[in-house]
DNA sequence: ATACCGATCTTTTGCCTTGA
DNA sequence: TCAAGGCAAAAGATCGGTAT
């Protein structure tokens, strides 16, 4: 493997020179660039990543805390990260997985191994147990969610309250007067994720202001659950609004066995992503959940010189074939 | 056998020298 | 005086060598 010396010898300087040609931190002559850049290719120099981190107290590598929970849609939390990554190599930057549940530790873990040089966080709980650690971290962080207390941290989200709002509004506009929501899983309430929690805040409280009866419901991920979630949802509910990726499919299905006519007989309102909602059996009409965009932001708050505070993205609703004012 | 020292790895960067 | 580029120290872990 070639090293920075070698490069040197080859272009016939010193190898800070070389350091310099790569950084570009100060000027160098034409010539000498030239040749340079010319050695790095002849020899396909690439600089050590363990010696420039030492050098530099830098590490190029942003740690993603991303745990894969069984109640969590892996595939969304992937929107996330694949948005986070995309974005982390325009910055020149890698990406650490970090998909095991390992608490503060593993924020302390990170920190004090110089592993990375911000942490970014997902799965974010309202009473968030890391938020301590987190503001006491020598390194900048990120939260993809927002704890209650979310005072002197970096957070961003999509506006769930914001979002849950819109979908009751929408659905009062087109004349339903009961609603449902198929929430998500009954462990991620009692975690106390955050986004789950916002979401039912915006909801029930835009039901209360619109006159709309609501009833919120807690969908385990799997077919039974659905069942029991549309048994538990009242007649004379005439919208459902599903704040669960897992379920979207079967909720759809199940919904179809038992001859409910979408949307002549009920309206279905989801919130997830785009292309989720483009390819079902019929395009859903939903609130997109930007995962990719959350997730590159994330990466520019790591990573630039940004200030703490809460940055919430307005949520967009997109009506699509599932969505109808109500008959009569 | 144990304890400790210092060289080594590669790169970055502040300071210094050279030459026009 | 200034641009261009070299020198040398520093970073932290590891390993070989020397002293006790």
């Amino acid at each position: 493997m070639a090293t920075i010396a070698d490069v040197a010898r080859a272009a016939g300087v010193s190898p800070s020179t070389v350091s310099y040609v790569l950084s570009g931190k100060r000027t160098i002559s034409e010539g000498t660039r030239l040749r340079v850049e010319r050695s790095i290719r002849e020899l396909g120099y690439h600089p050590n990543a363990g010696a420039r981190a030492l050098a530099s107290s830098r590490t190029s590598v942003l740690a993603l805390v991303a745990p894969l929970r069984k109640d969590l849609n892996v595939p969304v939390v992937m929107q996330f990260v694949g948005g986070a990554l995309e974005r982390a190599r325009a910055h020149r930057h890698d990406l650490l997985l970090l998909t095991e549940d390992e608490g503060a530790d593993g924020l302390r873990r990170v920190a004090s191994s110089a592993l990375a040089d911000a942490i970014i966080v997902m799965d974010v709980e309202a009473s968030e147990p890391r938020v301590p650690v987190l503001r006491a971290l020598p390194l900048p962080s990120v939260l993809i969610g927002v704890p209650d207390d979310a005072s002197g941290l970096t957070c961003v989200d999509l506006d769930f309250g914001a979002a849950g709002a819109l979908c009751v509004e929408r659905l009062a506009d087109l004349g339903h007067r009961e609603v449902a929501l198929i929430g998500p899983a009954p462990s991620v309430y009692e975690r106390g994720t955050s986004y789950a929690k916002r979401f039912l805040a915006g909801f029930t409280g835009a039901a209360r202001v619109r006159g709309v009866r609501a009833t919120a419901l807690r969908c385990p991920p799997n077919y039974d659950g659905v069942r029991e979630c549309l048994d538990a949802t009242p007649d004379s509910a005439t919208a459902l609004v599903v704040h669960n990726e897992a379920v979207l499919g079967a909720v759809l299905a199940e919904l179809a066995r038992r001859g409910r006519q979408v949307p002549g007989d009920v309206s279905v309102l989801a919130v997830c992503p785009r292309d989720m909602a483009e390819t079902q059996v019929v395009p859903i009409s939903s609130v997109d959940l930007p995962g990719a965009e959350l997730g590159a932001l994330a990466v520019d708050l790591a990573l630039g010189a940004s200030r703490s505070g809460v940055r919430l993205v307005e949520p967009v609703l997109t009506e699509r074939a599932t969505t109808a004012r109500v008959r009569g």
